[in-house]
Formats: C-alpha cells, sequence, structure tokens
DNA sequence: ATAACTTTGTGAAGAATTTCACAAGCCTGT
DNA sequence: ACAGGCTTGTGAAATTCTTCACAAAGTTAT
C-alpha cells in the first residue's frame, strides 16, 4: 500500500516525504510508518524524510516487482473475465498469459482484447511452457480444491483465489483468498453493531 | 468465515462441532477458536461441542443478516457487471436494488438479467425511496472520493470500494477496500521471499 | 562554523492478541 | 446414580504489535 502512495507522490514531482506526511496519507501514525520501513532497511535521511522516487524502487525490489510475473486464469466465468480485463493487472507488472476454463461453451471464446480461452486440460503443458507461477482462481467453490492441486502440480506456487471456500495448499505454495460476500457481511456487521462498536473508518 | 464452514457442516447434517474440529476446518487452533466465539456468548456444550445449526442461527442475528440488505452497485464496467451478476451476494440476503454509471454509453443499457443501467443523478433520488444503505464502489480511482461523498449525502452508510485509492469517510460510514493488484502484489513479495521467511499457509 | 530546527531509527513501555492450562460442566457407560 | 471421558469457558502467561520518547544525524540560516 505505501508503495501506491509514493508512486502517487513521485508523479507529482514531490521529492520526499516525512515519515508525518506519509502518515497522514496512509492513515496511521508516523512511529507505524518509521517501524514498517526500517524493518527493511535504513531509508530515510534524518532531518529531511525519505526520497520519494528511490523509496518507491525500494519497495519494489523488494516486493518482487522488478521483473514481470506470468499470470493464469482459471475459470472464463464473469469474474475471470473481468479480472483478465483489469488494467490495474498489467499496469503493475502481471501479465496474463492464459485463460483457461472446461465448460465446451467457453472454450474457444475469442475476448474483446485477443484472449481466447483455452481448454484447462492444456494447462499443465503451457504452464511448463512459459513459467506462470501465478494462478488467479475464479471458478464455483465445488471444483476449486481439485483445480488447486493439479495447478499446484503443473508448477504454480502462488494462488488468487477468488472461489467462496478455504483451501488447502503445501507450504511451499502462497495463497491469498479474497471472498466479496464475506466483505459485504463485515460491513452489514458494522451497520448492525454501530452504536455499540466504535465506528470502523 | 465461520460462518461458512458451519453452514457446509450444517447442510451435511452434521449436528454438533468441537473447537478442535473447527480449528482444523478454519485453519486456526481450538483455542482461538473458543476465544472468538465466547466472545459474543456462550455457545458450546461442554463434553458435546458446538450445536452446528444452532451456532449459525446465532452468527447470522450477530452479523446482521437476518434481514434483507438493499445494495447499489456503483459503476457499470466490467468488475461492476461481474458483481451484479455474481450469485453469492443475493444467496446471502444482498438485494441489488439498482446499477448507476455516468457515462451515457452506458446509461439504459439492459443487462441480461434484466437489471438497467441508471443514471448517477437519480440515485441521491432512489437511495431515499428503496431505503439502499450499502453501496458497492467499481469506479476509477479518480472519480471515487467525490462519488463517495455524494453517496453519503444520499444516505449511504457503509460501503464496498474496489477502486485501488484511499478513501475518506466520516466515522458513521463503514469502508472496506478490497484493493486486487495489493493481493498480487502481496503474493509476488512471497514468491520472492519463500526461502527467507516462512511460507504462507 | 555554529546554532537552531527538523526528522529518522530504535530501545523501552504499553496495549492487544494469542496461547496455555485447567476447573467446571455435560454426556455416556454401566 | 456414578465414574470416566470429552469439551467448553476463561483467568493467567506468553507473545506480538503499537506507541512513546529521545539520542543521533542531517539541514538551513546566519
Amino acid at each position: 500500500m505505501y508503495l501506491r502512495y509514493l508512486e502517487d507522490l513521485d508523479s507529482r514531482g514531490q521529492q520526499t516525504a516525512s515519515s508525518d506526511e506519509l502518515a497522514t496519507l496512509f492513515g496511521t501514525t508516523p512511529a507505524q510508518v518509521r517501524k514498517d520501513l526500517s524493518s527493511f532497511g535504513s531509508f530515510g535521511k534524518r532531518g529531511l524524510g525519505y526520497p520519494v522516487h528511490q523509496l518507491s524502487d525500494q519497495l519494489r525490489e523488494i516486493l518482487g516487482l522488478g521483473h514481470e510475473w506470468r499470470v493464469v486464469i482459471v475459470g472464463a466465468g464473469k469474474i475471470g473475465a473481468a479480472l483478465a480485463n483489469y488494467h490495474g493487472f498489467s499496469q503493475r507488472g502481471f501479465r496474463i498469459v492464459g485463460v483457461y476454463d472446461n465448460s465446451p461453451s467457453k472454450i474457444g471464446q475469442l475476448w474483446g482484447d485477443g484472449t481466447v480461452v483455452r481448454d484447462m486440460s492444456e494447462l499443465e503443458k503451457d504452464v511448463a511452457g512459459n513459467e506462470a507461477l501465478i494462478a488467479v482462481l475464479a471458478i464455483p467453490a465445488d471444483d476449486a480444491q481439485v483445480v488447486v492441486d493439479r495447478i499446484i502440480v503443473a508448477g504454480i506456487r502462488a494462488i488468487l483465489n477468488f472461489a467462496p471456500t478455504q483451501l488447502q495448499v503445501p507450504a511451499y505454495v502462497s495463497l491469498k483468498t479474497v471472498n466479496m460476500a464475506v466483505e459485504l457481511e463485515g460491513l452489514s456487521f458494522a451497520l448492525t453493531n454501530m452504536g455499540t462498536e466504535k465506528g470502523a473508518a
């Protein structure tokens, strides 16, 4: 998240930023910003603040964004389509190298941007060839675990999961699940308990 | 999240579940499960475990899912469309009562399921009429803050934000931001630092 | 060069969260 | 009815995370 704001500042030509300034921007405290950054190294200049552009570069390095990551999307439904067309991915160095589905009605379908939906059964061979390490999963919950097991064997090492289920993966595979219904339920809880608790910001 | 698994167990006809069993399911510890649940009340029966169905009901109550929430979607792009068609929402009591956009090419568009995209300028009137309290924001980052200010005035009290930006809202409004690029960057970090840290599960 | 001012980096204090461990309670056998 | 076996609920300990506060270091003005 820090990176996003630093790039913003950078594009506006700001040279340096103090922890105070960054904290207001991120909605946190100066001490937090300094602790967070210091855990990766000593980036700031005392009396001056943090060099915006240089810090951006270093964070990108730390996050492993120095090179392009190849990503496959599994599931060519509505969510898969939205993700495939999402510019935010390509802008940040994630190149979508394939979209897969197992439904005959979807396979071969040509999307607006030239992507052709491929058969799941080709995934193994493709992943071996293009060395994709990241998969985005946009398939029904019931199919998710078997597909996960399969793509891990194929070589995938990180999964962004949109299926509303908890998945089992070995320790050497990173998994991040995004569950939109759960997010909405969190809002429902907040609305319901507004008076009782302090309101979330 | 607990609720999701409890419903799963319930639908399989399981009567009770121990904290141990739930913990394995959620990927946490039995002590954590007991602490979490006990913070809302005393649901379990000693020697037996938690009554699955009854606990589901109580959690739904706590989360405020006892009634239908009316939701508006702002932004009729790819993401907005995917969300509008996402069955997970309606399945869990969130009814989409309107989709809005300010682009003339989108307004009036009829989607497959009968939804008609309406002009942003009608949002205020509509929200007053249908008493929607929750908005899903699927618009470009640059427009997000002005739209947020506007829908809050209109009466929205909770926002699920898909725009890649930090938004300012008053304390009485709940905000949850989902940023898919940030999630992917988290995976990139995990992949890059696999050997150094213990792998994320 | 020096003084006054700013801001980082970081130990130490404080707060919050998680884990431990066990008494108390409930169920099932006999 | 009672003993033996599980499992919860919860204080207390351990751990993790956040905030405080200040010395050290850099900048600016004179």
